[in-house]
DNA sequence: CTTATTCCCTGATTGC
DNA sequence: TGCAATCAGGGAATAA
């Protein structure tokens, strides 16, 4: 994305009536995409799980792909292809085309992008993410720490594999209450977050359903995995079967033997 | 302020 | 084999 798309002007917008959801701002597509038109991207950010394109008009076009989503760079516009829900001409002939199978992705075109991302929690790959931003997003926390690993206004970015995957490498159990964790657990947890995202980053991200990058290229984590969506198999460290529980509306899975 | 629950959406999986 | 019910998941909205 960062690669093509700065300088790049959007020349054509449009977004599929049976997308009614997708435009969050201006609610009304037809007047997303009249926005869009003649803009020209200056920069390609990312705040947590929101993809931020800067444009050189000073305004911010804001997209989540949530579960589903992905902006594919095609040389043909996506001619009869399926969940193809909103589909953008450069000016270089080429096409950003949005798919999309459950229709959960988001899309904003906003004077600052603060208005979107205003509320998110620290970045983990930030450099100032220390023990002490955890022990402050957990303070008067009682929820189960995996479910304030995925509230997006504790800390950003992190989703049910990635908040798992920390747990267990810092062998935390994920029902224990946020603020119950020590000044030792909040120093390992710290650690393995950064050390999963950097790894899952370092494989291009985890195909487990079917997200794909730019090019369509999968990423390769979901390869990597040592307890996500692994029930029932041995923990890779004491060999105990790994569990399913659920919290905060997620499957959470865990070793029972590693996580206190 | 916090926490829990429901909803959105549809392909894949499971159950009879 | 076929059809229906269930599941997966990020985040918004709602309720308590």
């Amino acid at each position: 994305m960062q690669t093509f798309l700065p300088g790049r002007t959007i020349v054509h917008a449009a977004i599929s009536p049976d997308a009614p959801r997708l435009a969050k701002w201006p609610p009304q597509r037809e007047e997303l995409c009249r926005g869009l038109t003649g803009q020209q991207v200056e920069s390609v950010d990312r705040r947590g799980k929101y993809l931020i394109f800067l444009l050189r008009s000073g305004l911010a076009w804001v997209v989540h792909l949530r579960m589903t989503g992905a902006l594919l760079h095609r040389a043909e516009e996506c001619e009869g292809e399926a969940f193809i829900r909103a589909r953008f001409r450069l000016d270089d002939g080429t096409w950003l085309c949005f798919r999309d199978v459950r229709k959960f992705g988001m899309m904003w075109l906003v004077d600052d992008a603060e208005e979107v991302v205003g509320k998110l929690g620290p970045e983990p790959l930030g450099n100032g993410f220390s023990p002490e931003s955890l022990a402050s997003a957990f303070a008067r926390r009682a929820a189960p720490v995996k479910a304030v690993l995925l509230d997006q206004a504790a800390i950003a970015g992190i989703g049910n594999i990635y908040a798992d995957e920390s747990l267990f490498e810092s062998g935390i159990h994920p029902t224990r209450p946020a603020s119950s964790l020590s000044a030792d657990e909040l120093g390992r947890l710290r650690n393995a977050i950064v050390s999963t995202l950097t790894r899952a980053v370092g494989d291009r991200g985890s195909s487990f359903d079917s997200y794909v990058d730019a090019k369509g290229e999968k990423g390769s984590h979901h390869l990597n995995v040592r307890i996500f969506r692994r029930t029932g198999q041995p923990c890779p460290t004491c060999g105990q079967a790994v569990q399913r529980i659920r919290l905060g509306g997620r499957s959470t899975h865990f070793c029972p033997g590693c996580q206190k």
